[in-house]
Formats: structure tokens, C-alpha cells, sequence
RNA sequence: GAGCUCGUAGCUCAGCUGGUAGAGCAACGCCCUUUUAAGGCGUGGGUCCUGGGUUCGAAUCCCAGCGGGCUCACCA
């Protein structure tokens, strides 16, 4: 626990500080304390009252903080406390609170939690302040805080002690139109969750929850983790999607299901990455992908405007409007953001054959751009990493790409008049992705090929290669109506709508490697 | 997994081409009854990330490791 001897007397001496004010007649841990007002409660209801007010009419209160601030000024002295993320000052004047209270006043320290009465005045500087009547201590501080004015900026210690983050509350992308605090961050993901919620549960969709261990990790490409049950002595992942359930559901007759809940990636971590992050994924019976898009416009202007009251956001240095969108085909994207270091851009039948594919590589490998390419790999996969290449980086403002190769697209329907692309698109935002939309695959005859399919390229090495799901092909067979379904990375979309540019950022408490104190 | 980069007091940081570690905040003591990054006087606090090496001498140079950040890879 302790960082340093330094640490270790510190706490010895607040144990000390801790006998004294319980020799005063203070409980040291008390259980509750009775307020009339939180401080922020404080500052709606009194931020406009005047001086003159406030002495003719005298406002009793009582609030209760933590002390981020303290000023002694011998026989009297201020403070600040912090409630919500709110501070309000104090005053406390030894004729005031007393003899016994002063000296309690005295045996606070940066960061204790009190409560105080007291009535409210406004000081010769125009500060909202109480004037302190009584002190009742609640909680001591038994470790420093940190800086006061800077507060604790070294990134790993942000993530490790998220609790002093927190409360110290320090400050992302520090003097931008993006800059936001800490708790700002996280107060927005949850208005965000609680938007997302109201959107699809006023549109007679049912939350549910499934699996999170699952005997077949499915629904996604992706690497599991895995874990065992001791009882059924069975070996289990940890889910990569809720997919596959979520179809059953609909299959059940749920028509319109969401689910809002952690997906795991044994992946590599980065700015977009963390091994466990929120998604949602919603479905919904005798809808295509289509009626998709044009849903997630709304999804998307309405939280930006429920979270931040405006479809306009800032990040890295963008500016974005998220109520304008643009919609192109995977193919259109490619030639539009055809780099001219590349030569000339594509034609639509360069896309038609392995041959002229693979022509394409070579020509960005040419220029210099990384492009990940096999040999005799299907046609459809290196259409899609072309786009990835070649696209992805330009998608800053909204925009919905559509139409992917069937090769990477296991689940999805194919399209009627193009067999080898089916009905789904992504969208990205800031030059990410951040959601994933498809007319889902109903027939089962067809998804089983799909899975057989997959799982050749599994033997073939592909370890993010789909599994055979039986009891899935078994649903189908029941009979899935057309339904279209939706995937959207939650913690991307906290990153968009509050500028924070990692993950991390928006991730309470995000992965890291254990760090080992000189103690352990 | 790879490349680059950072690691000095609890926190924020300085420390030059190598000469044996400093400041501010925080802490401790004293003074101060409208201050607010309060102020004044004084005091204590260091495995300079760890381990090797070079050197008369290493926070500083070199190597390896650990942890973080960024970029890339993988992926959403």
C-alpha cells in the first residue's frame, strides 16, 4: 500500500491527528451525515443570490465534502469543498464554531471528508461561501493528495488510481475546444448509455442479456479468451459477440431485441483497443440493412444531442457534425480515396477479378503503402483490406460505408443481383470504425456452408475463423425472419462524443500490466 | 509482437558536453480573524525504475530487464 517511508509516517501521523480529533468528542468513522443541500445543489439554487440577500435573509445550511483546498489565517480560515465534482468555499472563524470545533478545524488535512452547518455569505471577493457554524468530521484522509494545482497529469498513475483521478479530476486535451474533465468524461457515458436505452425502448425493443461465457466463442472474427467450469469440467470463452443468441432470440419471437453489454478480444490493446469493451447490438425482425442506416443516423444525432445538445463535436483536432452523413460503397470508397500517389483510380471492373485485385496491391505497394496480401486469398478479403488501406483514414465526418465482399462476411445476406457481395455496411467516424450492420443470413442451409466454409480456413490457420455453431444452424432452421442487426463499440462512441482520444480515456479502469510496488 | 520514446521526493517538474541531487506544491513547527495556485520564518523528506557495464567518479554514457505513452501489426 505504502509508497515510501514517506508515506508510511504520513499515515502514522494522520492515526495520530485521528486520536486527537476523537479525544475531541468526534466519532473517527461515523456512519451518515444529514445535509440540507448537496453543494451542488448549493450553486443551482444560490449561484445568483446577492450579498444584501443573503444578509437580510439568512440561509441555514449544512453540506457535506472533501476538503480539496484549506487556508489557515491563524484564528480563523477557508476551505473548499468538493461534492460532486463541485466545490463551494467555507469559512471558519474560531469566535464562530468555538474553541473545541477550531481545534478540529486545526486537525483537518487536504482531502478528509466533513460536514458543516452554517448560514451562507458572500466574502469581499463576491465567493459564495459559509459562514461555518459547526464542523462534524467524517472521514480522514490518510495519504496525500496530489498536486494541488496541477493534480496528478502522469498518465499511468490516472489509470492505476482511477479513484484519485477522479476526485482531483484533472483535465483531458488541456486548453481545446475538446478540453473536458475527467468526470465529465464518464458522466457522459452514462447519459450516453441511458439516450441509447431510451432510443430503442421507445421503439418496442426489449433489453436482454446473454451469455457472456459460452461454450462457442461466435458471432465475430476474433481470438477468445478461455476459461473452465470446475463442476462441468468444461471448457469455456469468454464471449467475442452476442450475436448468435441475439438471432435466436429473434427466432423466439423477441422482434426487436438490444443488448448493451462487455465483449472479449484476446487482441492486441491500443488507443481503440482494450481485451474487454461494451458493445451494442440491437436486431430487429422485417428490417434490412437499408432501414439500418438510416437508423443509425437517427441513433447517433439523437444521442449527440441528448448527451451533448448538439450534433457538433470536436476530436483531434476535428471538427465534426454528427448529424451530416455520407454514404458510400465499399467499391466507391476505394476509387474516391484512391491515393494519386497510386496512379490512376480504379475502375469498377478492376473489383470483378483476383487478377486486376491483386494489380491494385501492387500498385499501393508501389507507392509505398503497408497492404497486407496472400497469394490465392479470396478476392472479396483483398478488396477489403484495399479499403482499409486505402479509405479509412478519410472517413473523418460520419460516414456509412456499404456493400461488403462475402469472403469477410460470414453472417451476412448476400446481395440478390451481386452474389458475391452482401447487405452490409460499417460506419466510421474520426477515422475509425465504430459500428458494424448487416441483413441477417436466415437461411440455414446456406450458413451452414458459410461455417463449413470457415472452418476450412480455420484448418487453413485463420484462428479468428468463424466455428461450426450447430445449435444456431438448428435455430435458423426454424425459421429467422429477414431481420437486420447492428453492432456499435460504445466506448468509440463515448470517445467521439467527449474528444477523448483513447480508449482508456473513457474506460474506468482500463488494462494494464501489473506494476509492482517496492513493497511486493 | 515490432519500432520510437519516457521513468528524479507523495504530486508537478529542473538537473548542460559525467564531478556525488534541487525547486514549487504537499508534510511537520511557529506567526497570521474575508483568503482563494493566501502569505511569512524554519524543518524533515531520495534505491534518481531495476540489474549489470564503462569510468578515478554515473541521475547523466552503454547493455539487458520492468512499467507507461505513441506509432505500426492484430482487431471493433
Amino acid at each position: 500500500m505504502f509508497e515510501s517511508d514517506f508515506e508510511r509516517n504520513l499515515f502514522a501521523l494522520r492515526r495520530e491527528k485521528l486520536n486527537q480529533i476523537s479525544a475531541l468528542g468526534q466519532q473517527t468513522y461515523p456512519n451518515q451525515y444529514t445535509a440540507t443541500h448537496t453543494i451542488p445543489e448549493i450553486w443551482a439554487k444560490y449561484r445568483e443570490t446577492t450579498a444584501e440577500e443573503l444578509e437580510a435573509h439568512r440561509i441555514q445550511v449544512s453540506v457535506a465534502g472533501r476538503i480539496m483546498a484549506i487556508r489557515g489565517q491563524g484564528k480563523a480560515g477557508f476551505a473548499h469543498l468538493q461534492q460532486n465534482g463541485e466545490r463551494l468555499q467555507i469559512y471558519v472563524r474560531k469566535d464562530d464554531v468555538g474553541e473545541e470545533n477550531f481545534l478540529l478545524y486545526k486537525l483537518l488535512d487536504l482531502g478528509d471528508h466533513i460536514g458543516v452547518t452554517g448560514y451562507l455569505f458572500r466574502t469581499r471577493t463576491g465567493e459564495l461561501t459559509i459562514h461555518v457554524q459547526t464542523i462534524t468530521f467524517l472521514a480522514k484522509a490518510m495519504l496525500a493528495l496530489p498536486e494541488k494545482y496541477h493534480g496528478i497529469s502522469d498518465i499511468e498513475l490516472r489509470y492505476r488510481q482511477r479513484y484519485v483521478d477522479l476526485f482531483t479530476n484533472s483535465t483531458l486535451n488541456e486548453g481545446g475546444p475538446d478540453e473536458i474533465r475527467v468526470r465529465d468524461v464518464f458522466i457522459k457515458r452514462a447519459k450516453l448509455l441511458k439516450a441509447i436505452r431510451n432510443f430503442f425502448d421507445t421503439r418496442g425493443y426489449i433489453e436482454v442479456e446473454t451469455p457472456m461465457m459460452q461454450p462457442i466463442a461466435g458471432g465475430a472474427a476474433a481470438r477468445p479468451f478461455v476459461t473452465h467450469h470446475n463442476t462441468l469440467d468444461m471448457d469455456l470463452y469468454l464471449r467475442i459477440a452476442p450475436e448468435l443468441y441475439l438471432k435466436r432470440l429473434v427466432v423466439g419471437g423477441f422482434d426487436r431485441v438490444y443488448e448493451i453489454n462487455r465483449n472479449f478480444r484476446n487482441e492486441g490493446i491500443s488507443t481503440q483497443h482494450n481485451p474487454e469493451f461494451t458493445m451494442l447490438e440491437f436486431y430487429q425482425a422485417y428490417a434490412n440493412y437499408h432501414d439500418l442506416m438510416d437508423l443509425t443516423e437517427e441513433i447517433i444525432k439523437q444521442v449527440a444531442q441528448e448527451v451533448n445538445g448538439t450534433t457538433i463535436t470536436h476530436f483531434n483536432g476535428h471538427e465534426i457534425d454528427l448529424g451530416k452523413w455520407r454514404r458510400f460503397s465499399m467499391r466507391e470508397a476505394i476509387i474516391e480515396f484512391w491515393p494519386e500517389s497510386a496512379g490512376a483510380k480504379p475502375a469498377i471492373e478492376d473489383f470483378n477479378s483476383e487478377a486486376t485485385a491483386a494489380a491494385l496491391v501492387e500498385r499501393l505497394r508501389a507507392a509505398r503503402i503497408h497492404i497486407e496480401y496472400k497469394p490465392g486469398e479470396p478476392l472479396g478479403k483483398t478488396i477489403a483490406t484495399i479499403f482499409e488501406a486505402v479509405a479509412e483514414d478519410h472517413l473523418i465526418q460520419p460516414t456509412i460505408i456499404y456493400d461488403f465482399p462475402l469472403a469477410v462476411s460470414p453472417l451476412s445476406k448476400q446481395k440478390p443481383d451481386e452474389p458475391d457481395w452482401v447487405e452490409r455496411f460499417e460506419f466510421y467516424i474520426a477515422g475509425f470504425e465504430l459500428g458494424n450492420a448487416f441483413s441477417e443470413l436466415n437461411d440455414p442451409e446456406e450458413q451452414r456452408k458459410r461455417f463449413e466454409d470457415q472452418l476450412k480456413q480455420r484448418q487453413g490457420g485463420d484462428e479468428e475463423a468463424h466455428q461450426m455453431d450447430e445449435d444456431y444452424v438448428r435455430a435458423l432452421a426454424y425459421g429467422l425472419p429477414p431481420t437486420g442487426g447492428e453492432g456499435i463499440g460504445i466506448d468509440r462512441l463515448t470517445m467521439i462524443l467527449t474528444g477523448a482520444r483513447s480508449i482508456r480515456d473513457v474506460i474506468l479502469f482500463p488494462l494494464l500490466r501489473p506494476h509492482h510496488t517496492p513493497e511486493e
